[in-house]
DNA sequence: GTGAAAGCGCTAACAA
DNA sequence: TTGTTAGCGCTTTCAC
């Protein structure tokens, strides 16, 4: 059997009341008691059972994080955020993967709810009806780290894909391609993939010219998709010479994919990312590419629910944090 | 107030005890009286409390996961191991960054062991004498994932660090290098650091060669590092032509550092890394390295975890799986 | 097959 | 400043 604070009472001759003020910083009690009850603490080897704690306060100090996939480049660098200011706040993190797959998100969100969080931090494409119906009935807050909700309900920190997109495609624009080609990897439902979307199309109008859908193409993430979007780039006749890409993961394989062909990034074809991951200064050129402030929107999304969690005031539940475009060299300088 | 199963065995006709049944799935229920509960237990949208339950029955189906930095490429991959292992056998983790701190790492072992994990999977460079003090004394079952503990006391699952450095310097040296550099990122006291470095001596000196400290260079596990790395190693006069790096962001930095000088690889100079992580195609040349199966490495450490927790018998507390060394194009085929 | 009741280890009134 | 006491929501004997 482990020590417990009955134990410690019962040595320290005070009450388990007694006991409890000092394990929690309680001002109300006189030094010498509460150095008495320190040292039998000390002495017994006593540590506080956060179970027990939290059943009789109600409160676990743990937040949950539902992610996409952890061992992501762009995702890991949220978590960080998130846990970085969690610690700050005393809060400790229940992790877990969904994969975007519904009936696992939802099948999680319910756990984290059964495990007693006191908020839950949630990241993932698709934000269907079922979702919100969910997230909507929580005991507890809950904010959306860099996952649009369109319904604008939930709390939520992200940047606004649609300008930045815009912004993107406008760059290679105006360095002189009129019809830029996008790789994407839309999800169904996402919010987030719509949005650069309708960014990238309003950039091309804007542009004066009509959307040409075989300029789209469909990749799923990852490197190697990305070069295969570009063998098939160099497979059109008369391709334009720019590429704008949805992630800097599969704009790597972009770059790779003409270079590997004797396709020479920019002077050929110009490419610019997405996320400003690591991954960006890791490759030569290095690439031009959308900043997304990963770690921040951990980081911030985090602070909101410590708001929400302390019933703090807050001014504005749909954070938009700012984002910018690096010119690398993987685009022409002016 | 929340729905309890007071409410429901009230709702229902039946004893807590029998409400308790139906939810754990006890075989000794009547078909119909579960399915009576069941029906109220939809009706009232019952969900068990599972910090109550954790109380009452002292297993809360959590385990602890400390980890160096989750936002790196390589926790990142095993943190993903872990997560899905311990998905399958309906553990939840409570994953922290420890930043290889060592107050920070008791700190956390300690918050763990309070929040009353079934288990722990603990990753970070250096065990000293505290940690495994700390850690013997554990209430819990503990396993380590890629960190090796000296004093082999502790569960663990790891590559044989040795053999892996051994094998990648030697491949440098029959490719035509007598003494390949090696950059490293020692941290003091990491055993895995050590067991590289001595598998890099032990080939130098099979070759014939007596280790010459100015061909030791000390990086920070940063791609910045690396490029500096290979800055340093250009400015000695007649370098060697083969360099051996312990990490795989270092050795794109060191790749790239080279070729920012004009200096080509393998033509001039060959590069091997250390992990395989999924950086190590992402370049040009792709890089030759040791593969690490990082996923594996923390699939299996959980396993081990849950093998424990559950007193299944275990054969061997120390695992060693096998490694191998890919030859990519950033070494000279044969 | 089902129920009664005693905890699990702690917090939080409330009293003193 | 300190102690008493009633829970928190569940599991788990032990009876029946």
């Amino acid at each position: 059997m482990n020590v417990t604070i009955y134990d410690v009472a019962r040595e320290a001759n005070v009450s388990m009341a007694t006991v409890s003020r000092v394990v929690n910083g309680n001002p109300n009690v006189k030094p010498a008691t509460r150095k008495k009850v320190l040292n039998t603490i000390e002495r017994l080897g006593y540590r506080p059972n956060a179970v027990a704690r939290g059943l009789a306060s109600k409160k676990t100090t743990t937040v949950g994080v539902i992610i996409p996939d952890i061992s992501s480049i762009f995702f890991s660098e949220l978590a960080r955020g998130i846990d970085d200011i969690a610690t700050m706040y005393n809060y400790n993190i229940i992790l877990s993967n969904s994969d975007q797959n519904k009936d696992k998100e939802l099948r999680l969100i319910n756990t984290m709810f059964e495990k007693q969080v006191d908020g839950l931090i949630y990241m993932g494409a698709a934000i269907t009806e079922d979702h919100v119906n969910q997230l909507k009935t929580s005991p507890v807050p809950v904010s959306l780290a860099a996952t649009v909700d369109a319904s604008n309900t939930i709390p939520s920190v992200n940047i606004d894909y649609e300008i930045a997109a815009y912004e993107a495609t406008t760059l290679l624009i105006q360095n002189g391609t009129t019809h830029p080609i996008y790789v994407t990897a839309e999800d169904e439902d996402s919010a987030v993939s719509e949005r650069k979307y309708s960014g990238y199309v309003r950039a091309i109008k804007e542009a004066n010219q009509s959307v040409n859908e075989e300029y789209i193409i469909q990749a799923d993430y990852s490197y190697e998709s990305g070069m295969e979007a570009a063998e098939e780039i160099l497979n059109m006749n008369d391709y334009p010479k720019a590429v704008f890409v949805s992630t800097d993961e599969m704009a790597l394989g972009v770059i790779h994919g003409f270079q590997d062909k004797g396709v020479q990034v920019p002077e050929d074809i110009e490419v610019v990312g997405f996320d400003n991951t690591r991954l960006a200064t890791m490759v030569r050129p290095t690439l031009s590419t959308v900043v997304q402030p990963m770690y921040d929107i951990g980081a911030v999304a985090m602070r909101l629910l410590t708001k929400f969690m302390n019933n703090e005031k807050v001014d504005e539940q749909n954070v938009v944090l700012p984002h910018r475009i690096v010119e690398r060299n993987s685009t022409k300088a002016e």
